[in-house]
DNA sequence: ATAGTTAAACTAAACAGTTAGTTATTTAAC
DNA sequence: GTTAAATAACTAACTGTTTAGTTTAACTAT
């Protein structure tokens, strides 16, 4: 059964706090937290203004739901994932790989990131420090670039700065990719977007290898 | 008369249109375009509210105009700059430490770049193609990776993506820094910052040659 | 005269947030 | 199992404030 057939009497696909969101997401998206007009919010999800307050108090902490519930989308995928290969080559691939899709697939995460670091950050700081530190990504990253060295097949290298690059890598053309674009005439926006992760892992690994 | 001492009529060392300029350039990097107010630019300048109409018409010609001065600034520097060395490595150390530079001597030159992307990149996109296609950048980092991979000293890889993966790597930190510093406890932001370019150059570098 | 400048008061619109009241759904009492 | 009370979900209209932009009436230096 899809959503509920037959007998169910209450159609509800989806409670309207998270009919709110959705709609506040892009809306935050497009005009940032100054920019987003709480009419408008109530305009996209269809949904009267004064619910919004009902739900959220106001137009900064709803602000904040939107991105608490975009991390904690990212936490709860990164909780499925295993990253316990021997392989060092294949662990940076799929990181690669996980990072170009969650920009991808959630085109209104790039924005909002960009304009909460442009405010500060203070916003994320927290949020992103504590799944950060839960996955342990940085962690694991570490000891695996730290054995490549140990084992002779990595160069020696900054693995602090090395981390930045491999990031920088991914995720600038993921968010700059409608500025780029235009400027160094990339076409086929898709093409280059789902090429990304090849190319940044292949000139990374070379880069440290020895 | 508190302002002007002895004989000196005019004690004018800035234009009142630059100095507007520079107090709308601190607003505008630390609350964006919506979020700017053109009561507070007149107060950071000590100009008139009146005066901005004056000379700027309104806040969005005034926001556009911080815009152009950027940019103009970045061109004037990067005409004066010559790129035609025998040396591949040495060409990119050199644009690796200028973008460096940029970010760091102008720090409000990167929220106003995010903030901008975010907006969708309108007001940058003409410019920026001008900027670029002028100086011609692209153009002879290509040719310089094209002769690179044809004298055989650098792998077959694709240019497209190895300019990007370069800006990113340089970008990427020195626009995120106040969330990476946090999120990466880097504790010395200066001493890390004056580290990349050599950083990015030597992983970017390994990462081209065979 | 003219261009640049100041201070202050003003306007019209936009906006975040509120209110008073309505309708639906759940809970408890009989 | 029906009813009444309580709570949750919802609405249209309103309020008070903020804001971009204007105007006016002065002043200063060329």
């Amino acid at each position: 059964m899809s959503q509920q057939n037959q007998h169910t009497p209450e159609p509800k696909p989806k409670g309207s706090a998270q009919v709110i969101l959705d709609a506040a997401r892009d809306e935050f998206a497009e005009f940032g937290l100054a920019g987003a007009r709480v009419d408008r919010i109530a305009e996209r999800s269809g949904i009267n203004k004064a619910m919004i307050y009902y739900h959220f108090g106001s137009k900064e902490k709803l602000y904040q739901a939107v991105i608490d519930d975009h991390f904690g989308q990212i936490a709860a995928f990164a909780a499925t994932q295993e990253f316990d290969a021997a392989d060092p080559a294949a662990i940076i691939e799929k990181i690669a790989t996980y990072m170009n899709a969650l920009f991808a697939e959630r085109r209104s995460f790039g924005p909002i990131l960009l304009r909460e670091v442009a405010d500060g950050g203070d916003r994320l700081k927290d949020t992103l420090t504590r799944l950060v530190s839960q996955s342990g990504v940085t962690a694991r990253f570490k000891s695996l670039l730290a054995f490549g060295q140990a084992s002779g097949q990595f160069r020696e290298i900054d693995i602090e700065h090395a981390i930045v690059s491999f990031l920088g890598m991914n995720i600038f053309y993921q968010v700059m990719a409608p500025v780029m674009n235009r400027v160094w005439e990339i076409d086929d926006e898709e093409k280059f977007r789902s090429e990304r992760p090849q190319a940044v892992v292949d000139l990374f690994l070379h880069g440290l290898i020895k």
